[in-house]
DNA sequence: ATGCAATGGTAACCTAGGCAACGGTTCGCT
DNA sequence: AGCGAACCGTTGCCTAGGTTACCATTGCAT
């Protein structure tokens, strides 16, 4: 195998394995009404409650306007709660109902059990450097990521003119 | 860190570093005029080529319906040709044009960059650790989709009825 | 204080994917 | 031979996300 069709099959064994988890957690949450999405938003305010909806569409990497969307069919779905922001009256912050925390916990679960499914191949020892090598990785896209922002930023700068 | 929520923090790292992966890609290839399902479906054709419109749906895990319609937009750019099967008239086999060979080239070229970027503090005994781990998880990923199809399968036998 | 750029959220339009139904073709069974 | 099941690809309908333009609000600079 020639060192550069090396580095790409790693590519495509992350993908695969990020894919395959993704998709079997979709199946079993299915069962219990949840779309990618819904679990996704669910997920990330169980985490982080109060978050504006404008950081909630950042974190999840998708438009302003598609974020709002999907926090209009949650809303109505009672499983989360739009508060104005004291403070700054553009801002609204989301809260998830109680409802939705009882769905969230059992999320939760699937997810171990799924997660502890998985790997069951791998030894403690294992696991523990998978994860610590995946936070180098991950540390390396975010600088990488950071790096090509700044450097739009800069290259916009120079030029006074709109 | 209670044990749960160990195996959970994974499953996040190896989906951060899959989408974070992915998205650095999507912008990188985009400069050259493609879109994440272009560069699937041209890939996949690299590898596999003269696969049916049905076969290939099935491995990029879409519709059929939607395999269909992202031929037609390549095949409108002159990126790939169907030529029907000449024992199956159902069948059309894909493969791609002299044209798509170059991009899929210069894709290569892309992949293969960001991934040394990627695992830049990886050391080369780490990588192939790492890829052996990943393609254990992706065998146990894979039994289990298909104990779960055998299952269904058998699911629906006993009974007679329509 | 007062313009004015920047920010947060929304509405309108377009594209893309899932789902269900359909016509055409092949295969298996009798 | 022929009849029904299974399979391949396409079409129409619905939902979801991206893009753009817009309004309201805030913060800043003068």
């Amino acid at each position: 195998m020639p060192p550069e069709d090396g580095r790409r099959y790693i590519g495509f064994l992350i993908a695969d394995v990020a894919r395959m988890m993704r998709s079997a957690f979709d199946r079993r949450v299915r069962r219990i009404g949840l779309t990618r999405s819904q679990w996704l938003v669910l997920s990330l305010l169980h985490r982080r409650p109060g978050v504006s909806q404008s950081e909630l569409a950042e974190m999840l990497e998708v438009e302003r306007a598609t974020a709002g969307r999907m926090i209009d069919r949650l809303e109505r779905k009672h499983w989360l709660v739009r508060r104005p922001d004291r403070e700054d009256r553009r801002i609204n912050r989301l809260y998830l109902t109680e409802d939705a925390k009882g769905v969230q916990a059992e999320m939760g679960r699937i997810a171990a059990e799924l997660l502890d499914d998985a790997m069951a191949s791998l030894a403690e020892g294992e696991r523990e450097a998978l994860a610590e090598m995946m936070e180098r990785m991950k540390a390396q896209l975010q600088s990488m990521g950071q790096r090509r922002a700044a450097l739009a930023e800069a290259g916009s700068q120079p030029g006074v003119a709109p």
